[in-house]
DNA sequence: GAGTAACCTTGCGCTGGCGCAAAGACGCCG
DNA sequence: CGGCGTCTTTGCGCCAGCGCAAGGTTACTC
């Protein structure tokens, strides 16, 4: 499965946020100390428990980053898409992946080891600084998601899941229709409650306009409506359908 | 409030993690561009939606790191002690701190400006990888939070802030039994949830005999027992296979 | 030592959201 | 086309935890 990259799959990379500010020689070197995963749909990167020792940038396809809880729950962290940055925080302070992450869609990563990497780093600090840069936004991503669901009720949370599906879905291209495909399940794991909750609101949101759902399928018909769900802090709540 | 460090407090800080595996002429040179922050308890080091312009090691003290929601609720993200990082994460991500930083007790930090800090990474790239291993530390405890609130019962989040808390509080010196000094609503803050169920669920424990509580004061007389109950993955909710 | 402010406890009613169960709806495959 | 597996909807019961309100305690100040 692991193999070098091949030459398009190293200009695609080399747009990523890691390598900013990098020289194209430097940027030349790193990309030759890392080799290319394909994973198909439904494969795993790396799965919960196993000792941590590479990190990826993903290339395309789409990739779900999930933890099992000890009771067998499982909560869904974050969905990368090309160009992100995966693994790398269990790098540099675990030996245990503490998640695993899951190919949604066929995909494919570039993968580096862990001793390479901080070799790599102490040679281009930029890449540290950058890798501390990406780590960064995602803490704060999580703290903001820690946040909602600590003060946010259900609702709130689930037109976030959804906002956050639809920005990613389609890579910043707009005039295209906010298609979203994903299980009532899989959004109830993002935004911390269960499918039939999911369910239950959606299926009101419908009611009134908002969405469009099917099997395995929203389509936001309403994204100014529904964002004002998400961010309007007035206690008012309508379950009159 | 700011001048330089004393040579005292330059001494203390040099074990700190973040200067893991610097020389000590590169210590030297990282101290000599920090200033000496005093903060009286209650003071702020840096307060919600300012611009974010400095990281903070902690000299001695206890600093609370706390966000507001739009709202107006307050969530405690985390409790610092001496050796620790603050700060460091929105210098690399964002321009405004999401949080604020309050002293607790009496305390004393050593900061960096944001343009001083690049320059030095870039001088000495350990400097950034050892960021890098903080701020990833400080990102899966934050992420197993995320999972224990989607996930566990109020109950047994209260225990673990208790515990959490614990360990803090008397720096890893045994034999001293483990006070806490917090009131109820910072328990509640600490753990998503409300000072009437704090207040409820700790009387239960102490009718146990797990727990001694008092004004502002917490005292745990059985640590496994206060354990048992944080990690006790059996009952409630989903039966495993 | 009396006043006061902050903190803690507890009774009570209420509801958001969970989760089972059962019945649809959709899509796929032979 | 019919059967099957997966996904979705919805009725219903239920309870953990919320939050007000009222009263009790502790600690600090003058």
């Amino acid at each position: 499965m692991a193999y070098p990259p091949t030459d398009a799959e190293r200009l695609l990379i080399q747009q990523s946020k890691i390598f900013a500010g990098l020289s194209a020689a430097a940027i030349a070197t790193v990309l030759d100390a890392a080799r290319c995963y394909r994973v198909g749909r439904g494969g795993l990167y790396f799965n919960q428990g196993e000792p941590a020792d590479a990190f990826y940038v993903v290339l395309h396809g789409r990739v779900r980053l999930a933890q099992l809880s000890p009771a067998g729950q499982q909560i869904v962290l974050h969905h990368f898409g090309p160009g992100d940055v995966m693994g790398a925080i269990v790098l540099f302070s675990n030996t245990v992946y503490p998640v695993s992450a899951a190919a949604l869609t066929d995909s494919a990563a570039l993968g580096w080891q862990r001793e390479t990497t901080l070799a790599l780093m102490e040679q281009f600090p930029r890449l540290a600084i950058n890798g501390l840069e990406l780590v960064s936004i995602r803490f704060l991503e999580l703290q903001n998601r820690y946040r909602e669901l600590a003060t946010e009720r259900v609702e709130r949370r689930i037109a976030r899941a959804l906002l956050r599906l639809s920005r990613q879905s389609n890579g910043h291209a707009a005039s295209a229709p906010p298609q979203i495909h994903a299980t009532r399940q899989e959004i109830a794991e993002l935004s911390g409650t269960t499918l039939y909750t999911v369910s239950r609101i959606c299926r009101g949101w419908e009611a009134r306009g908002l969405l469009e759902t099917g099997r395995k399928r929203f389509v936001i018909l309403d994204p100014d409506e529904l964002t004002a769900v998400a961010e309007d802090h007035s206690p008012a709540t309508k379950p009159s359908p």
